[in-house]
Parts: C-alpha cells; structure tokens; sequence
DNA sequence: TAGACGTAGA
DNA sequence: TCTACGTCTA
C-alpha cells in the first residue's frame, strides 16, 4: 500500500554505501535513508525519546557547509520558501528536538546531501554524522533559527563530490 | 534524467486499457497517460493551439458526476485547497483554454479518476471522453470557476467500479 | 488535519 | 519563476 515499509533505525543503512546516489526523494524513503519526502529531518522514538536518524540537506535552507567534515544544519519550521504563512520562531519541537536528543546521547545521523554536476542532478548518502553542538540565533528572516554542528564521524571513506 | 519521456498524444495510449489502476500520479506519467505530477489538466499545442490530452479527477475540486458516462469537472486555478492565495475568478488559459479547444475541435481527452476501495487507492482509467460543454459559475468561495461537461464516448469497455 | 529542504512543466 | 486535483508522517 504505501512505497515505504522499512522500520526505522538509526547508523547505517545495510547495503547502503558512502556515495552512493539517488534521482529522487521517494528512493531514499525506499531504500530506508530517509521516510520522508518533503521533511528535511527523519526520526524514530526510543525510550520515550525522539532520535533523529537522519537528515537531507537540500539547499532551501540557509546552511553553512564549512569543510568536508564539518557542516551547519539549520533547524526546521518558519521557513517560507518551503512552508506557507509568515516567517516564525523555530521551536524546539519534531526534527528539532530530535536532533537536540542526538547530541545529548551521542547518536550518529545520517547525512543526504542534494547535489548538482552537469545537469546530472539528485542526492549522495554522505555518511554518519555527530551533533557536535546546536544553538540558536536570527535567521535571514529575522527569527530565530536553530543551527545544529554536524561533525563527520571519521574512517568512513572519503566523498570527493561536485556539490556546487 | 526525468521519468517522463513520453511524447504527449491525444486519445488511447497504446498498451494502457480502460479499467487499468495506477497507484501514484507519477506512474500515469511514466506510461503516458498523463504527463503533470499534481495539474489536473494535460494538454498540448497542436497547430498553434492547446488541446487537452488527459485530466485527472481526485476530489480536491468540487466536480459532481450524475451518472458513469458524464461528468463535470471544474476548471483549475483559485482553489486554495490546492495552491496558496486567496481564491480568485478563474481564467480562460492554459488547462482551462485547453479544454475549451476541446470541445471546439471535437478531440477526446482521457479521463482518470481517483478511487478508494477497502484501504485501496489509486487511480483509474476511464477511457475516452469528449467534452460536450462548457459555462461559467460561482463557486464555493464565490468566485467564477469553468464547468466542464464531459460525455463518456460509446462503444468502450463499461466499468463498474467502487468509486466511493 | 496540518506540516514538510518535492517535482515537473509552462 | 511560479503553478499544480501529490503524498507521506506525526
């Protein structure tokens, strides 16, 4: 009935590998990366807790990638180039609260990043991440935003990937 | 690069038959029936003039159906349960001015149309029909919406479906 | 029922 | 750039 009917899990996904590439958003819900198609942030309940297990960065927020192991997520909600309505406070709630729990128990999220190469274009399993750190400041829309430091765990093989 | 390669053609498309179900919007694209992911209206330009190739019936819009060879299907534009904004009069362009050709020129337009049976959904073909008629009216947000007067042609496989 | 980093075509 | 009868999870 539904396209996806895998159970959700957090670390890496069996048979998927570092920089392997999907066209569309719908794969990476079949495959098991990630169940949403819009959302930018997925996660489970464990304990009672919501833990994020996984992320995809598609360029619609205001993200700040700083160098191939380190990159600033922005937090979701208030933003109206993807949702209807006036620019809001994020608050700590959904994928921003998971995300937070991440940090707090140290669990790895998966990382999709949308890429674009000579008209080829679509989204890379980037590997496991850390929250290494999240704090919240004034978005371009004058709001407040969460941004969450992702820290690429190391010994996972190397992405050297077009992204711009 | 795009699922859909298909060339757009009025009437049948060969290898799809009355009655066929499809479960996602993408899938009528991908065999040709209908080429738009969410539009309701298909169409092309033949001699300089649109035509509608397909329409897609889903209930979002105010459509009643008296009988299973007519129908009236509502013109698209100024509906906020489908796209943002205020609702406004709709206009005599693209999938509405496409119809309005249709009926001119006497060219079938295939039918398709959403149906729900026992958790099942997905959408149907319904096969060819022409369009009769056309006018003008208030609709639920007082504003002009385009009536469509569509007659099943005879002859094609009689469908008895659940529809409701 | 509402929210969400979708997609393609005009 | 914007519109469009999507589709899922919470």
């Amino acid at each position: 009935d539904k396209w996806v009917n895998t159970t959700k899990q957090t670390g890496d996904i069996p048979g998927v590998k570092v920089g392997d590439k999907f066209r569309y958003r719908p794969e990476l819900a079949i495959v098991g990366l990630h169940s949403h198609f819009q959302c930018g942030i997925d996660y489970m309940t464990e304990d009672g807790e919501m833990i994020a297990t996984s992320i995809v960065e598609s360029g619609r927020y205001a993200n700040e990638t700083e160098s191939p192991v380190v990159m600033i997520y922005t937090g979701q909600g208030g933003n109206p180039k993807v949702s209807k309505g006036e620019p809001i406070d994020q608050k700590p709630e959904r994928g921003n609260r998971a995300l937070m729990n991440s940090k707090a128990t140290g669990t790895p999220v998966r990382v999709i990043r949308s890429y674009k190469f000579r008209e080829e274009s679509g989204y890379v399993y980037h590997g496991l991440y850390i929250v290494d750190n999240f704090w919240r400041k004034r978005g371009d829309y004058g709001k407040f935003v969460f941004k969450f430091l992702l820290r690429r765990i190391s010994g996972q093989p190397k992405l050297t990937l077009c992204n711009s």
